[in-house]
DNA sequence: ATGGTTTTTACTGCGTC
DNA sequence: GACGCGGTAAAAACCAT
């Protein structure tokens, strides 16, 4: 703080702690010059006018303009180690009303103990908390980095983690599973879903986890996330595919029709729009296998087989009505 | 826990290049 | 003969009850 105010409201104390030199008087207005060691300077005291400078500055070479700065760009402090979970820098107070010696605090005392033991305690789980999102964040920006999710879909899933983490959703679960389903939760809001087996593909938990944990936070959460849109996958299918925009069209007009005769009711969407994918690249003639579209929509041929003849035939029924 | 539905696995036969 | 495709049966996974 101090270091960084301009030279002129320099205070009072750092005159106290350089002792020597206030043997000139300033040229300007014949006041005292207190050198100041930490920026190598010498400063009226009066008038804030640099009388001497470049000698040697012992302060630290970096500007902050808060105090959360200054503590990121400090190379000093304590030692900090891993092994504790907040690697040792929070305070502990103990719960004994005694003091060093083992006599106990007078009652003014025990009371102040209390209320300092309360705020230690508000604190650190404050910051616990803070810790436990950072992981979170960085698990979160992994995974999305590995599904190619875009940046908004980041920020909705770290949104969704810090309303979990403040609804207490995470005793219970674990970070990895939460930060999971958030991103699960992000991408299909976002209309860009990813199916489930892709996103335990890239997370270190379980699939069953990740449902589950998923169903739980989207319920307490009381988040709104329609049933994945078979059409959200077909661009990506498409694209993977090396397909042209007229198959991805087509596509999607399948699953249109489709999605009026109610076909579509209970099967999975991703089968539907793996199939929708196979279906327009045969109309449209581009040459793909079903063993192709299967590998990047992780369906079995069998699955795109079966749906795919039933949006053919959801196509002819609409052509008769 | 159970039963019904959907998906997957594994296998087979057919046609084409 | 390899490949793409279609079909089938049984197993597994999933979901609602």
């Amino acid at each position: 703080m101090s270091e960084h105010t301009n030279t002129r409201t320099r205070s009072t104390e750092t005159e106290a702690e350089n002792e020597r030199d206030e043997t000139t008087g300033c040229p300007e207005c014949g006041g005292k010059v207190a050198a100041d060691s930490e920026h190598g300077e010498a400063v009226c005291i009066d008038c804030g006018l640099v009388v001497e400078e470049d000698a040697i500055d012992r302060g630290p070479e970096w500007r902050a303009f808060d105090s959360a700065e200054k503590d990121q760009k400090s190379r000093v402090g304590a030692p900090t180690t891993n092994m504790m979970h907040d690697k040792g820098l929070s305070t502990n107070i103990d719960w004994r009303d005694q003091d060093a010696y083992g006599n106990s605090l007078d009652s003014r005392q025990r009371q102040k103990m209390q209320r300092l033991r309360k705020w230690n305690e508000r604190f650190r789980t404050r910051d616990s908390k803070e810790r436990n999102l950072k992981q979170a964040l960085g698990e979160i920006d992994r995974m999305s980095s590995a599904l190619g999710l875009p940046e908004n879909v980041r920020e909705t899933a770290s949104v969704i983690y810090r309303r979990a983490l403040d609804e207490n959703l995470l005793p219970g679960r674990s970070i990895e599973g939460v930060s999971t389903a958030s991103v699960y939760a992000a991408a299909r809001q976002a209309g860009v879903p990813r199916s489930l087996d892709e996103v335990a593909g890239v997370s270190r938990v379980e699939k069953s986890e990740i449902a589950r944990t998923y169903r739980y936070v989207v319920r307490e959460l009381g988040l709104e996330v329609a049933p994945a849109d078979p059409e959200s996958y077909v661009p990506r299918f498409a694209s993977e595919l090396g397909l042209s925009e007229e198959a991805e069209n087509r596509a999607r007009k399948l699953l249109g029709n489709a999605k009026e005769q109610g076909v579509h009711s209970g099967k999975s969407p991703v089968g539907l729009a793996a199939a929708a994918v196979y279906a327009a690249s045969l109309l449209t003639n581009e040459k793909t296998t079903q063993a192709a579209v299967s590998e990047v929509a992780d369906i079995s041929e069998v699955t795109i087989r079966n749906r795919y003849h039933e949006l053919l035939e959801a196509e002819q029924d609409l052509a008769f009505v």
